[in-house]
DNA sequence: GTTACGTATGTCATCGATAACATAAGCTCA
DNA sequence: TGAGCTTATGTTATCGATGACATACGTAAC
């Protein structure tokens, strides 16, 4: 290019603000942090020279100086449902950007404990000011408490370390409620499609599904295990289907329940006529299932953006445990026994 | 607590770790970068004093002093399919993972431009290295323009920036298999529920519907259009299920198919048998719909690591657009016209 | 009319890692 | 053996914003 005389593509800074305004680079930087003792006069003109010069901040050069990042980690898991995980990244997400924080994401593929500590290192790597752990993991090792001790963690329907405050979806009501909901129906047994048990919430969900059981005087039939995905819950499904005087399912999620209701009627079995099904969720696609999902409605988007709040809300409040209720959503899949 | 005296609990540096292992920081530095100019037994030396500090190195120093963050920007857009979002987030963040970056997520709320460059700009103020937009926005703005000149930018499914480059899976390709199969089936005529036509993608499969059409010397009807949603589905399946003649149907997703078909269902018309019905994703669930989504699989997770590889590589590569193809999954949800 | 205080702004050192340059030691080859 | 190169390590300046402190001015109070 034959141009004028270029300055070599630097990013403006902070100083090239000040001089062009006439000021100094401090009074730049309290302008654009709103600080009270800046005229407004000088606010004025300081941001005509940042609009002029197209300035743009250097975060890091933030962090080093002040030790905040205005980050916040996210942790999460590569497998489980894809709609719990997309519905937290948002809730979490636009919690954070509301209070001015960005989100740094740490995806890890099993539930070891050894990629969560990479994970969480990784973040602490990146200087976040807090996490937020969306990962249904029950053993906690020593580093995992090392790191969560320096950097406030909010652990989202998972383990606490003494260190992490926590927060989740009542799980264990949503399976008493979905249990009760059967029961409550007439059906005398309610077998159960648990999630993989190292998963808190899958853990949580089968106790409430013996506590109504128990409630209700019944002893619990063996829980059948699948790991969250439709075809799991199909395989579980044609066992059930094998056994005579199934007239009532819980399932643990909904993907799961699709594929129980699958494999029933592939025997012959229809729902809700022969069997009942309920599961828990409330996926956009539970109303559409065949027939549509009677399900606990989980409002992860929600849930997550309170983590958040309760993250940035500082130690101070004194609060380590939120429980988020959980509620029914009734639909089609669930009917009193035919031979009540 | 009455311990011995503590230092006031600041994270060491690397001058302290460079202390410890009796070296000077800049060795320190080599040695933790894999610089190859540093003896295995100086190295060891570091690594011990690394080991015995519990020291982290400090990213936004590291950024500030090599302009290079080691972070990317994801751009996402809040509404839309969970399942891709979940699994486009989940393969950026791997890819990444795998070349030592770390992931920024800005989501966004609407597909109005504004929100765009918010996020832009928030991503840029955080020095991210490059920036991977998975959103299928068609209007690029002068604002946009000026960030994606600054920062190496893949679009994901997008539009195209004269300055971004641009990867995605065929969707045009994938419209026009999915209609073709419905021809070959013996369909005379394919009836079609698109996405919002802002969207690129739903635009992109639109078109493939109609060239598929226009090859079989067919003239499309008049495309019928959802938002993404099963209900938007069924509000669309319940006009098709009231025109007599619509033998097949190309949804452009499977969660609007779900809703096609429970409306259909409702008002007699049965699939395969009456009406056949093909969709675009192939997500977890399509195989436990009622009947089996026959349905063109796009492979989100695979496409998202490619656009991360596309953007590490450099712009050396002169490579400015990548296209993935797609295969069709046939199930149940497609059969020959009844009269045919 | 001096003291005292508040407000607006400037100066300087600092955060921690790194790039650029400097040095010292070891090696090769004429 | 010493010029010339390579390799390992040290020294110093630097990135850009900010906290702590300093200064200059105005205004209220005695």
């Amino acid at each position: 290019m034959t141009e004028a005389t270029e300055r070599p593509a630097r990013q403006p800074s902070m100083a090239d603000v000040a001089k062009t305004a006439g000021v100094s680079a401090q009074t730049v930087s309290r302008a654009l942090r709103n600080s009270p003792n800046v005229t407004p006069e000088t606010r004025k003109r300081v941001l005509a020279a940042v609009e002029q010069l197209g300035y743009r901040f250097n975060n890091a050069a933030r962090v080093l100086s002040s030790g905040r990042s205005h980050t916040i980690g996210l942790v999460l898991l590569q497998s489980g449902g894809y709609y719990s995980r997309a519905a937290v990244t948002a809730g979490v997400e636009a919690a954070a950007g509301e209070a001015g924080y960005a989100v740094s994401i740490a995806t890890i593929a099993s539930l070891d404990t050894g990629m969560m500590e990479r994970s969480l290192s990784k973040l602490a790597d990146q200087g976040v000011d807090g996490i937020v752990i969306a990962v249904p993991l029950i053993s906690v090792t020593r580093k995992m408490e090392d790191i969560t001790r320096d950097i406030p963690t909010v652990t989202l329907d998972g383990s606490r370390t003494s260190s992490a405050r926590s927060l989740g979806i009542d799980q264990q009501e949503a399976g008493r409620v979905a249990t009760r909901h059967l029961l409550d129906l007439g059906h005398r047994q309610v077998w159960h499609v648990a999630g993989p048990d190292e998963w808190i919430e899958a853990r949580r969900r089968r106790q409430g599904w013996q506590q109504a059981l128990a409630e209700a005087g019944i002893e619990a039939p063996p829980p059948l295990e699948g790991d969250w995905s439709p075809d799991s819950g199909y395989r579980q499904g044609q066992i059930l289907a094998r056994i005579p005087d199934v007239t009532a399912v819980f399932a643990a999620s909904d993907e799961m329940a699709f594929g129980v209701i699958r494999a029933l009627r592939e025997h012959g079995r229809k729902v809700p006529d022969d069997v009942s099904i309920v599961s828990v969720d409330d996926i956009a696609l539970a109303a559409y299932c065949c027939p549509p999902l009677t399900t606990v409605r989980q409002d992860f988007y929600q849930s997550s953006s309170a983590a958040v709040a309760l993250l940035l809300e500082g130690d101070d409040a004194g609060v380590t445990e939120v429980v988020v209720p959980a509620s029914l959503s009734v639909r089609a899949s669930t009917a009193p026994p035919r031979s009540s």
